[in-house]
DNA sequence: CGACACCTTGAAGAGGTTCAAGAAATGTGG
DNA sequence: CCACATTTCTTGAACCTCTTCAAGGTGTCG
């Protein structure tokens, strides 16, 4: 676990990457293929190298194929795509959202450095959702016919694959919780709890939150409307339970956050 | 495909299999030491051993340690269980559900011949749902360290078992949805449509269904009170949609029900 | 046959949505 | 760097959907 404390909201601090070499053609669609070094990597604890040993770690860094640059608005694939790749996120942070025939849209989950994107693609080879950057990002491209290739070798990456997509499983069996039987109070104080504790986990403050999304793709993610969150923050900031300017959010009492969400107690 | 017709809400034929020893001690717990047969089983075109050759098939079939009948009511595993094995549900109605500290229940999913439970347990090796049969079931017990083994040798069953991993997180993706953006009229509708085609794909009928689940159930997986989904099925009874008699559903307008579940456009 | 679980329906109420207007922040082009 | 356009956020008021509470009906099983 990453102990040194950033400022909130900022970019978790990533240590310079060794750079062997840069394909200019491919850079110029953001992509660079350099060889990249999970063992310098400060966020291995947490992404796809975890729980490695050094030798093994030597040979996950070939499956990382490349890096790729994704422009805070901008796509890093979209539904309907072809799946070549897992993403395991540097830098930034990214909203995935599915859609329905009708346009109806639905945020599916908020993305930080460490956690990996992708996993959805893998059952029909397309993927299903739209993966979009919301502040300037930098993801390692990790090829998945790689991935399969190494994991029937090292074990322990084998295992470690299997947790990553069994733990986003477990993730979404958390949402559905929530969007199926929690109020709007309980849905956005879960929702910043989550958010800080996974900020926490980076470094971050236990207590300071920038968000990276709007109202609007909070409600959607928690089934709202970007009015309710909005009146939700309000309502917050009268109990003095957090701050609240624009985006940045401070938390008073984390005590009453988690009171809220285990408010049903007897109900 | 299976083309046969059952009747509706009859259990799937399954082949006879051939047993090899059964061990008595294991079938005091329920728990049945026989010789599987995937090759026999008329479910695996739908169950873990999909796309295998013969000759893999053959090694499958040593992962599939034994069976285990779950009586009706009672659970295949629970929250908290240590996690071993995934199961091949072979006849039978499962669901699976979550709880919060605070005693909160949610219904994550109903799962029916052919599908595979048990995925939530990977990342911290317990379980993190229950499992509960909604009527006596028997499954195909497939210990996980085995299925890792034999994956590693298998890569057409290590795609496999991604497949079915990342198959499970677009569902929940799609649950998300619905949970976050439908009206009540639309989950129930999407709920049936999705139930039916499940269940034609296993050879029933695609206009009957017989329910496995209560109202409340129901009512639960789609975030929804057990009265509000009466009301809805009654509005389509009134509405010349369905037909109900307690738990028998029978499909009068197929269409209907998809226009109800796209009725968001240009909203 | 009685007990129990499950389902239906009505009426009142609450929570969240919708519509609307204005304020604040952010981005853009001159 | 400022003016203007655009996006984002907040707040109010009316409305609507779903929930809650309640009562009675139906089906099932010992």
């Amino acid at each position: 676990m990453l102990e040194h404390e950033n400022p909130p909201g900022a970019c978790p601090n990533v240590p310079v990457q060794q750079v062997i070499k840069v394909d200019s053609k491919a850079n110029a669609l953001g992509v660079h293929a350099i060889k990249v070094a999970c063992s310098n990597c400060n966020l291995r604890e947490l992404c796809m190298p975890m729980g490695l040993t050094p030798t093994e770690l030597d040979r996950i860094e070939d499956v990382v194929a490349s890096r790729r640059k994704i422009k805070r608005g901008s796509l890093l694939f979209r539904n309907g795509d072809k799946f070549t790749s897992l993403y395991a996120i540097r830098t930034g942070f990214f909203k995935t959202c599915v859609a329905s025939e009708d346009g109806r849209d639905q945020v599916t989950g908020f993305q930080m450095a460490g956690e990996v994107v992708g996993l959805d693609g893998i059952v029909n080879d397309n993927h299903t959702c739209d993966a979009v950057a919301l502040e300037d990002a930098e993801v390692c491209v990790m090829p998945f016919d790689r991935i399969e290739e190494l994991s029937r070798e090292i074990s322990s990456l084998q295992r470690h694959v299997h947790k990553i997509m069994s733990r986003e499983i477990v993730r979404e069996n958390g949402v559905m919780l929530l969007l199926g039987s929690m109020r709007a109070e309980e849905r956005l104080a879960a929702f910043l709890l989550n958010l800080v504790q996974r900020l926490h986990a980076r470094g971050f403050s236990q207590s300071e939150v920038v968000l990276r999304m709007t109202r609007e793709e909070i409600g959607s993610y928690l089934g709202l409307k970007l009015e309710t969150v909005s009146r939700t923050f309000s309502k917050f900031v009268e109990d003095g339970i957090i701050e609240v300017k624009q985006r940045h959010v401070r938390i008073l009492k984390t005590d009453s956050l988690h009171e809220i969400v285990n408010s049903r107690v007897g109900h």
